[in-house]
RNA sequence: GGUCCCAUAGCUCAAUGGAUAGAGCAACUGCCUUCUAAGCAGUAGGUUGCAGGUUCGAGCCCUGCUGGGAUCACCA
């Protein structure tokens, strides 16, 4: 048992006799004690005044005294500095717990019986993955294995943007520019073979408007608008007219945008030849995330598309007519006001009767409760989209949707590069298969200039490389907290040393080293009458708070509370290993102790970091 | 303009309303004949954007301001 928990259930009853208040578990204020100060755990005694009418000073000598005469088996002794009253936990409880813990395998957190859904990566398929995708896919996974954790039945889920104008620009660029080409007959990569297309849609288009800007047509048009121009306002330049224009431009007067407008009616009419090229060119967009995802080492369990849920939504559009929640405009447009709860207006149905995004999100969610009758919805969704989660949620709220209260936006900063947003059209995005070959690139050189890794063997060392490149990537994202606008510097990012994944992974792998050599500890071991030493003590205090950090995860959808924890442990582990000499210990008892000390450290390390989606390596 | 988010060391980030605000990077100094130096120890670096307020106690809560970002489409 745990010795905090033992002294919360000394300390409930003596400020009820003593004082007359009343804590809880949860609201007694005790923390760790501050390094500075001789003791474990700290009460704070100033809530204390009111009921107690004495000083904090004095508060903390009664609580002090009584502690040490009624709970003598667990507190050791005491001191009070400025109305902090510090403790000290008796060593053989410390013993008996380090014990108790090496003999169990991990924090048990009772099962909740309770199903929630998280919803992470939301790839469009014109585009190969990138930075901004490692990041929700990274806090999408974590946050996944932490709540599962907790006790929930996690079910994870993405969503494929695989229909709509994006798609027909690659196909038709494909059509035109293609020659036939496939990733396997050009080597090359599906999800980037068709994002290629893509840009070379929009660099065909980019021409055709630069053609046409020259044209009588284009010339008159500009003359127009500035024979019609406000001269109250600042004048426009041709430039800046043709930029804005752009879209327009697309939409009424290009070719190429007329085919690709053409291509997306045909595949909404079931056109037989659109919808094989479809078919096929997504097929190598799938393959080709495949590849990433099993990079990044993570799994879904099922795949939504939008090509099948684009539609989904009406039903909710009539049952909240039905139920005065919405209401229609004389042109036929459906809308709802949500002007009561601090939102604005947002239409659901067009004048033409056609849905918008916000009524697809609506079906969607209905969708996904039949399917798994989850009680939670969790979306790993960036920033941007922060007010459309805040109506879609007031909506589903409004409908009286059984879910609606276990609706939570894990919201995340976007990631930008020390130049600033990435920008497709400059070509400053970051590919994510590029970075993750970068960082397992990185973490090759830096082991070759090691030369340490010589005498193991090829396959393994590049397995080792791959898990240390990507725990460099995957830590340096994850630990942020995510509603953070992150900066993402890339040469930071294969970092290998300090605050990194690898640094927690080296901590690991010295506990391995000593078990390699020292043999595991005895299972059964006593380790009653060793004296604790200050840095053996902080590690363990330091281990004994894991279960909170998990938890603090899950309450407030923040994987970054792990990583940070995990870097504690390794830390502590890494300066107790320099301190204290395991296999070299002065008494069997004190190596048995720190072998139990660095079993139940590597343990955690090995599971916080599996929470963050990280492997250990044994060596590295 | 309305709403929301952010502002902490040169840089990147921590800090359940609790004590003297901590790490890493970068810089400088030591430590490999000793369990893996991807490490350890140390030096230096701060008016927590500004001004008020609440509190025994504020980086954290409240108000106002400044600066940065996002968003407010019959787009997705």
């Amino acid at each position: 048992m745990h010795p905090i928990y033992q002294l919360r259930q000394a300390i409930i009853p003596l400020v009820q006799d003593q004082f007359g208040h009343v804590f809880t578990e949860e609201d007694i204020p005790l923390t760790p004690t501050r390094k500075e100060f001789t003791g474990d755990y700290t009460l704070v005694t100033f809530p204390l005044t009111r009921a107690a009418k004495m000083s904090p000073d004095q508060i903390a000598v009664v609580l002090g005294d009584a502690l040490v005469a009624e709970a003598g088996n667990v507190v050791a002794g005491y001191n009070v500095i400025k109305g902090f009253l510090n403790i000290e936990i008796q060593t053989a409880m410390w013993l008996s717990y380090l014990e108790a813990q090496s003999r169990e395998t991990l924090p048990a957190f009772p099962r909740l019986d309770e199903r929630v859904l998280v919803e992470y990566a939301s790839p469009n398929t014109n585009k190969p993955l990138h930075l901004g995708h490692i990041r929700n896919i990274l806090l999408g996974w974590s946050m996944s294995q932490i709540l599962d954790r907790v006790g929930y039945d996690v079910t994870k889920v993405q969503v494929v943007n695989d229909r709509g104008i994006a798609i027909c620009k690659s196909m038709l660029a494909w059509q035109k520019f293609g020659k036939g080409i496939t990733p396997a007959s050009g080597g090359i990569k599906g999800d980037h073979l068709v994002g290629d297309f893509y840009v070379r849609f929009e660099e065909a288009f980019k021409e055709e408007y630069a053609a046409w800007q020259t044209t009588k047509t284009a010339e008159n048009m500009w003359r127009s608008v500035q024979e019609s121009a406000d001269p109250e306002k600042k004048p426009v330049s041709r430039d800046g007219f043709f930029k804005n224009y752009k879209n327009t431009y697309f939409n009424e007067a290009s070719e190429l945008g007329a085919e690709a407008r053409e291509m997306l009616l045909k595949w909404e009419g079931n056109d037989p030849e659109v919808r094989t090229l479809w078919t096929t060119m997504n097929e190598w967009v799938y393959a080709g995330f495949q590849e990433t995802y099993d990079a990044l080492g993570v799994t879904f369990d099922k795949s939504y598309y939008e090509s099948q849920t684009y539609l989904l939504g009406r039903a909710i559009v009539d049952k909240g007519l039905a139920m005065k929640a919405f209401y229609r405009e004389d042109d036929g447009s459906v809308w709802i006001d949500l002007t009561d709860v601090g939102l604005d207006k947002k239409i659901l149905l067009r004048s033409d009767g056609t849905s918008v995004y916000m009524t697809q999100d609506l079906g969607t969610a209905q969708d996904r409760y039949s399917d798994f009758k989850a009680s939670r919805m969790v979306y790993v969704v960036a920033d941007e989209q922060n007010y459309h989660f805040q109506v879609l949620f007031a909506i589903l709220k409004k409908l009286k949707a059984a879910y609606a209260d276990g609706l939570v936006h894990l919201s995340y900063g976007m990631v930008e590069l020390p130049t600033g947003r990435m920008k497709s059209r400059e070509g400053t995005v970051v590919d994510a298969d590029d970075l993750i070959a970068e960082v397992i690139r990185e973490a090759r050189e830096g082991a070759e200039e090691r030369g340490e890794s010589e005498e193991i063997p090829a396959e393994e060392r590049n397995e080792i490389y791959r898990k240390v490149g990507i725990a460099a990537l995957k830590y340096h994202m994850i630990k942020v907290n995510p509603k953070r606008r992150m900066i993402f510097d890339p040469k930071e990012s294969v970092d290998l040393q300090g605050h990194t994944g690898p640094y927690i992974q080296n901590a690991y792998v010295r506990i391995q080293s000593i078990f390699r050599k020292a043999g595991h500890p005895q299972p059964n071991a006593t380790l009653s009458g060793y004296p604790l030493q200050a840095g053996e003590k902080e590690l363990l205090l330091l281990l004994s708070e894991y279960p909170v950090h998990i938890q603090s995860a899950a309450d407030q959808y923040d994987p970054s509370h792990v990583a940070n924890y995990a870097y504690a442990v390794a830390k502590a582990y890494h300066k107790f290993y320099h301190e204290y000499p395991v296999l070299r210990a002065e008494s069997d008892l004190a190596k048995e102790v720190r072998l139990h000390l660095s079993l139940v450290t590597g343990r955690i390390l090995k599971d916080a970091m599996e929470l963050l989606g990280m492997e250990m390596p044994d060596r590295m």
